[in-house]
DNA sequence: CGAATCGTTGAGGTCGCTCAATCATAGTGG
DNA sequence: CCACTATGATTGAGCGACCTCAACGATTCG
């Protein structure tokens, strides 16, 4: 059974406490378990299906390459995040999805996930919750991209990856331990790989944040969070008021 | 009634053809119309009780306001799209909304609305699928920000805006009318509207486009479509399988 | 007619890019 | 154990895309 530690478990109920009988049934949708070489892509094919699955540990992105070759990263997933959940639920492909680490995927039954979507369950607002978390998140980084300089947008990744790692309880107030490699972050930034370094030297050398050997330290947060002109608001927000609503036991037709 | 000639009407057919009692039906979920002047707001609390509407006429964009009082443009919205929806149906309050032009607005009642999209007819694939579409088209407008430069990345807006509008029958192989500011589009595109200027100047000295007193004609679509890199299948994709499983009577519990 | 808004153009500066080289680390096969 | 390779981090030099500042023309509206 799916035990409240893991981290999905962890990530729900910092939205709001679940019931076990809640949890128990999120673990009654989990299937095959599998293991992701790093590097590795997540097969097309099984997107294409519609699957879903949960991260449980490592790191993941989803990214489009352009015809030059170019790649631009949407998101970064981390253990206790729906990995392809808004294919499931709005159908899109448009994007690819690939391992950062080793990863464990634990995937989940898609039509048993949209008749639970549909059941008004507790855990299906928590999980749209979750959803409209992830929409925020790419707004966010929408306007990282359009609107924040280069100092600014990493700084502004590194916090929010932070503050999403701290409620799985993989940060904490001094950093956390970050996988990603230079050229990664660049492509989620925009930015080219040797600018990425110049800025996280910046970052070192104003004494805010030093990322050196996969660690991420926090010199000065209220500096850091000056200078990423940072708000984590975004990253909690009400419930979802579809899920709540069935939830309540609103009869419709 | 709701006419299938509504912008609206026009949109959804586009995807599936829909039975009368369908666009009947979304027309009795049409509550107050109401008028709004360009450069108006829409109210922010209206958003606050996730309240969504239908804009019949005219132009508007969401948007976000940086501490150091630039403008981030998420997404402009033409006749026929949904506007708040996903607020309504994820619960999202992170951007504020306002007319280009002046708009023309039926509101929905929210609370019909999720409880017709639980319902499982085929009217909420429809709409769940112009959600997706206007999710993919958010994603486009991300690695447009971060990958793609000042002139591509302004012939593919224009390009998509004019496939979007296309659908709704506002703009033909040759053109539409675009009521956009340089300014708006410099806030969407993420550049300065100098640059944005040039850009357009340029486009026009290449033979490929012009953009004079808010009509934006093709002069070689081909060219400029191999310019922007355009590729359009983003914007009609499949059925979101979330509504079409409870269409097709999926029991879940 | 004055005010406001938008579009247009020039000049100069800067942020972030490309190209190129060096170094550190880890893995691999001989 | 040691080349040999591959990957990633780091740094410098030069350049170009895009920005800022400033000015001016066109249009609209009260």
């Amino acid at each position: 059974m799916l035990q409240p530690q893991t981290a999905v478990g962890r990530k729900l109920n910092a939205f709001a406490p679940l019931a076990d009988n809640e949890i128990a049934f999120l673990a009654s949708l989990q299937r095959r378990r599998r293991r992701i070489r790093a590097g590795a892509p997540l097969a097309d094919a099984d997107w294409k299906q519609r699957q879903a699955c949960i991260l449980e540990r490592g790191w993941a992105y989803s990214y489009k390459i352009l015809p030059g070759g170019e790649r631009q990263i949407f998101q970064f997933y981390i253990p206790g995040d729906f990995i392809g959940f808004s294919s499931v639920l709005l159908r899109r492909c448009e994007h690819a999805f690939a391992a950062v680490t080793d990863i464990d995927i634990c995937e989940i039954d898609s039509a048993s996930l949209t008749g639970m979507m549909l059941s008004g369950r507790p855990l299906s607002a928590a999980i749209l919750w979750a959803a409209a978390r992830d929409e925020a998140v790419l707004e966010e980084h929408l306007v990282d991209l359009g609107r924040r300089n280069a100092l600014v947008r990493t700084a502004h990744l590194l916090l929010e990856l932070g503050a999403r790692l701290q409620l799985v309880g993989l940060a904490n107030e001094n950093g956390y331990q970050c996988p990603l490699s230079q050229s990664l972050l660049a492509d989620a930034l925009g930015l080219s790989p040797i600018h990425v370094n110049r800025v996280l030297r910046r970052l070192r050398e104003v004494g805010c944040l030093t990322f050196r050997k996969g660690a991420v330290v926090y010199l000065d947060l209220p500096r850091l969070v000056a200078i990423a002109e940072y708000d984590g608001s975004y990253l909690d927000q009400d419930p979802a008021p579809l899920a709540v609503a069935r939830a309540a036991g609103v009869r419709t037709r």
